[in-house]
DNA sequence: CTGGGGAAGGGGCCC
DNA sequence: CGGGCCCCTTCCCCA
């Protein structure tokens, strides 16, 4: 569904990404997809993001600005795992005598076609070896531990500021709470002279600056800047069937 | 009431 | 596996 909407119409988040300071796209740059955002999003509409690092940059921005180095979202991925490749394997015996073609990473049983194999994963042993993290303190479940432990940060919230004593789950979060008291702002509009603290408060301030918001009520059409405004729309009531 | 800014939370990805 | 950074989203407050 993805593919319906023309994702490069909008800020691309590789104009940011990997930055060493956080630099804010020229106007020249920024202009084309800010000041003229083609298409706006509806609540049935949406996908996912609007702004998903699912993006492919925009195409004929300098490689500095779309970031190739320190994360590569290029679609590299093989479309096939080694796991997979490993039970397409063709298994014979030192005779030659090919047995059953398609084996079980997990269970070892074998099978004569890649479907039924695929079959036995899907219902039998991927569903077997699923683990699930509960959390301790709260009912929260989580595939991985390293989820998990991140979520438990949440109630330890060990990062403590110095200069208030008000704690939090991450680093980067007390960071940016500091900023509350240094007043620093490192990120600047490139359209006016406001300066934020935080990046996505600059990206969501830079729908202000657009014509067409893109977020759209799909009832009246009316557009708005941000999701959560169009909620409020909604709720208010536009969109109730009469 | 609406729109916008400030602050914060949480998931995902990469190193 | 953990840290760092990315992103989007949400909540609250104010003009």
């Amino acid at each position: 569904m993805f593919s319906l909407f023309p994702f490069s119409v909008f800020i691309s988040p590789y104009l940011y990404k990997g930055l060493p300071l956080p630099v804010i796209p020229q106007p020249e740059i920024l202009s084309s997809v800010v000041y003229n955002p083609i298409t706006v999003w509806t609540t049935s509409s949406l996908p996912l993001s609007p702004l998903s690092s699912d993006l492919s940059p925009i195409s004929g921005y300098p490689s500095s600005l779309s970031d190739t180095s320190s994360k590569d979202h290029s679609g590299s991925e093989s479309p096939r795992s080694d796991e997979d490749e490993r039970m397409l394997t063709k298994l014979t015996d030192p005779h030659g005598v090919e047995a059953e073609k398609f084996q079980c990473s997990l269970c070892k049983k074998s099978y004569s076609t890649y479907s039924g194999l695929l079959k036995h994963k899907q219902l039998h042993c991927d569903a077997q070896t699923r683990k699930s993290f509960s959390c301790k303190y709260c009912e929260k479940e989580y595939v991985s531990l390293g989820a998990l432990k991140m979520h438990i940060r949440t109630h330890t919230l060990p990062c403590v500021c110095k200069i208030c004593g008000k704690a939090f789950s991450r680093p980067w979060l007390l960071q940016g709470h500091i900023r509350t008291h240094t007043g620093e702002k490192p990120f600047s509009c490139p359209h006016c002279s406001r300066a934020f603290a935080d990046r996505s408060n600059l990206r969501a301030h830079l729908q202000t600056h657009s014509d067409v918001k893109k977020y759209q009520c799909k009832n009246c059409s009316k557009t708005f800047s941000r999701m959560s405004l169009l909620h409020k729309h909604e709720e208010s009531g536009c969109c109730v069937v009469h």
